[in-house]
RNA sequence: GGCGGCAUAGCCAAGUGGCUAAGGCAGCGGUCUGCAAAACCGUUAUUCCCCGGUUCAAGUCCGGGUGCCGCCUCCA
């Protein structure tokens, strides 16, 4: 398995440092908002790598945190009226309830901040008696300078990085790269007693110390958006490796943004989509095939348009997953192994294979999901070929290898005709289509079929595709779907 | 200003120097159908932004240019 470690800018085989096990680390959210789908992407693609890594038989502890003290929260509570256990509370919640939705499964150990407050403290600790943070006023700062390498991950060092105009001006600090580990809290701001007084902690130090506590000084995966590199996550790296003198994590991924007409799909540019908002419109899967149809460190373009052509490709899964379990149904189960049949069986017994094949390449899923929809195409034309007529044996096997891989990419969960019916359901109610009137209009048409009216059965045809509803006759009856 | 990334068909997108440049969406022709839809078959990039170089061989490596984007401030 080979991943690309943004520490080296390469494609490296992964090595976990305990065999069999991986420890694994993603940045969360700051919980003072609704998500939207920048958090998505980070959670759908870290999920991937968990269930991958699963599947590949790796022991996985994975941890993502709540950042629930910030200064964004407290601007919040202040102007709720409420204190920021509230706000975290309420958004760690629905942010929990967009996950589940999402289909991402819970990580291991979801810690947040303000549980960790005892460690962070002596973290600071560590640092002052190492010379390495310096206290003023209540403060306390980290000395980038006393940390040999700073900015190593990101790729700058101190010079290109005091170059750039764009540094904080703050009279505290000895060098304006200096960050804060510890703040004195102001008049009506949360705080916690510390050795420096009544403050709070700087952002970057939860990672290093929650990381600490539940992976070790040194773990394997550490993951987050690409907007974290710097500052955050060379921060956490200088905090931890000064206080331990171990490196912190093997491997650094970071999934690339969401973008809106090609830019960078964030709160301050306000060109953001929350999760349940899409979800109102479209299947949780479909914004996960959305997702994972680019690779994760690419930039992906966010539109109606993309997900309108991702709901087509989710279609097509469903219909065939649906097709095979219908046939299952109905077969007669013809006892000789076709030709066909060999070919159905040999393909699936090499899925799997190009399937890994794909994800140790990165997590390649888009090269892998490629592999499924020649799965797909493969099964239909067997379906769609009546000389041959196939076992219930391989329709129940190829819909297991099937469902079974796109298990690992949090897809195929549904069954097919509750997918298809809410997909169905969620786009009729997109369009201001009556469902109830559709189908008194297919029972028109079905007794001006039976005259042979055509005639009136084609303009009932027509009138209805003009809005979008395209109905489809079968010896079992006439259906109706919104492509 | 400093640092970094990306540019592949109408659109999305994979592509680890070497057989015919995956896959999806859309389009077109056909099979099927009373007509359709779905599905299937066929078709859609002599060429991978431009210029130069390395190599027996480059979409893939190197240099230059152009365009777009990101980080350097909270940010997934």
């Amino acid at each position: 398995m080979r991943v690309f470690n943004t520490l080296t800018r390469k494609k490296e085989e992964f090595t976990p440092l305990r065999e069999g096990r991986v420890g694994m680390y993603v940045c969360g959210i700051t919980a003072y908002d609704v998500c939207h789908v920048g958090h998505a992407r980070s959670a759908v693609v870290f999920d991937v790598v968990s269930r991958y890594l699963r599947s590949r038989g790796y022991d996985v502890t994975y941890v993502k945190n709540f950042t629930d003290v910030d200064d964004k929260i407290i601007e919040r509570a202040n102007r709720e009226q409420t204190g920021i256990a509230e706000i975290a509370e309420r958004f760690i919640a629905e942010h929990n309830q967009d996950m589940e939705a999402l289909g991402v499964e819970p990580p291991t150990v979801t810690p947040r901040a303000t549980e960790h407050i005892a460690g962070m403290i002596r973290l600071v600790e560590t640092l002052l008696a190492k010379g390495l943070a310096y206290r003023v006023d209540g403060d306390v700062y980290f000395a980038v300078d006393k940390f040999p390498g700073y900015g190593r991950l990101s790729g700058r060092g101190l010079e290109d990085m005091l170059a750039g105009a764009r540094v904080d001006v703050n009279e505290k600090k000895r060098n304006p790269l200096d960050f804060v580990l510890w703040k004195a809290s102001k008049q009506g701001e949360p705080w916690w007693e510390s050795p420096w007084g009544q403050g709070r902690p700087g952002w970057h130090l939860e990672c290093s110390v929650m990381s600490q506590r539940y992976l070790g000084d040194s773990f394997d995966i550490h993951g987050g958006g690409e907007d974290l590199v710097f500052p955050h996550h060379d921060n956490e790296i200088a905090q931890s490796e000064a206080a331990t003198g171990k490196p912190l994590a093997r491997y650094w991924l970071h999934n690339g943004f969401v973008r809106v007409n090609s830019e960078k799909m964030s709160k301050s540019l306000g060109n953001f989509f929350t999760i349940r908002e899409i979800l109102k419109q479209y299947r949780p899967e479909v914004l996960r095939l959305f997702l994972l149809a680019s690779h994760y460190r690419s930039p992906v373009d966010f539109s109606d348009a993309a997900l309108a052509e991702a709901r087509q490709g989710m279609e097509r899964f469903y219909s065939t997953l649906k097709a095979l379990r219908d046939q299952a149904a109905h077969g007669q189960a013809p006892p000789e192994g076709s030709a066909t049949e060999r070919e159905i069986v040999d393909h699936l017994a090499g899925l799997r294979g190009r399937f890994c094949e794909a994800m140790d390449d990165d997590f390649n899923t888009a090269r892998a999901i490629g592999y499924l929809f020649d799965t797909v195409r493969l099964l239909n034309a067997a379906l769609a070929d009546k000389k041959a007529v196939l076992s219930r044996q391989v329709l129940t096997q190829a819909e297991q290898s099937l469902r079974e891989i796109g298990a690992v990419l949090g897809l195929f969960g549904e069954e097919p005709d509750v997918y298809l019916r809410r997909d169905r359901e969620a786009e009729a109610q997109k369009r201001g289509i009556d469902p109830a009137e559709v189908e008194a209009l297919i029972a028109e048409r079905r007794a001006s079929r039976e005259a042979k009216a055509w005639q009136r059965a084609d303009e009932i045809r027509q009138g209805l595709a003009a809005r979008g509803v395209v109905l489809k006759d079968s010896p079992a009856g006439t259906t109706w779907s919104i492509p």
